[in-house]
DNA sequence: GTCAGAATCACACTTTCGGGTGAGGGTAGA
DNA sequence: TCTACCCTCACCCGAAAGTGTGATTCTGAC
């Protein structure tokens, strides 16, 4: 936060000399002032699209999160204790793939995808991967 | 879009005409260059985070649809022949029900929902259950 | 260095799935 | 009526999935 307000108070600073700047060219240059003025205009209407855009481009994706961009929820991955290499499982598991293909996707045996796939079951409180999977995006783990 | 573009032009015409009537003033009152900039800063820094915000917003709520509303797409369902049957079994199959479970809800036994699933199998052009959610999902059969 | 947690694998065992085949009954349309 | 489709069920068999236990290796934190 600190660090935002410092920034925009730096990107402000840099517009006001930029303003002087331009002021002093028209000066010295005699450009006709709609030239200037329609400068001004065109240079802070995209500072103001884009500051637009930067403040509330927070709270769009708050609101669009079930549908487009979808975005893991890490805290709950932490907080079931969900490993990174158990959320890979997860991921392959969603798509509909048998633990014989995950295990070959991931380099590893069989075997070792089923113990990580009945961890996952354990910490998602599930029996079955279809049910595994259905939490799974109920909690947002998968889009 | 014929309209969004004649919104804009009036818009457009209207900025003009204000700046124009601005520079009067400025002329007639002979208020300070600084003032007068400052002005022009600001209404267009305001112009730029409305228009920011209109442009975005439209892909904003085109992207949520496919969240909120869920129609089961029916047209869908009979060119893949499912019957009715069929699709309630998806259903269920879809909640992570297990064939036996699936069976007792439905009053019918283990062999028919495996029938049932067998069917539905071959009418999506799948191979197990898991891909067959995700893929009634990608039709839009269930939510 | 030690210790906890993660990742890896094995093996035996049970349950669930899925494929294939066949078959009986019900219903609606040609 | 006959045909086509749906729903129902059974049996067999093999393939996945899931459970439980135990073991090794590696890594990061203390």
């Amino acid at each position: 936060m600190k660090r935002t307000i410092l920034i925009y108070g730096a990107v402000l600073a840099v517009l006001v000399f930029l303003l002087k700047f331009v002021e002093y060219r028209y000066i010295v240059r005699d450009l006709s002032l709609e030239f200037y003025i329609g400068l001004v205009a065109i240079l802070f209407t995209v500072i103001g699209v884009w500051a637009g855009l930067k403040i509330t481009r927070k709270k769009t994706i708050m609101v669009m999160q079930p549908a487009a961009d979808f975005k893991v929820n890490e805290d709950q991955l932490r907080q079931l204790g969900i490993s990174r290499r158990e959320y890979e499982v997860l991921e392959l598991m969603a798509r509909g793939l048998t633990n014989q293909e995950i295990g070959d996707r991931l380099f590893v045996s069989l075997n070792t995808v089923k113990t990580h796939s009945s961890n996952l079951f354990v910490k998602l409180d599930v029996r079955r991967r279809t049910q595994a999977i259905q939490k799974a995006k109920e909690l947002h783990l998968l889009p």
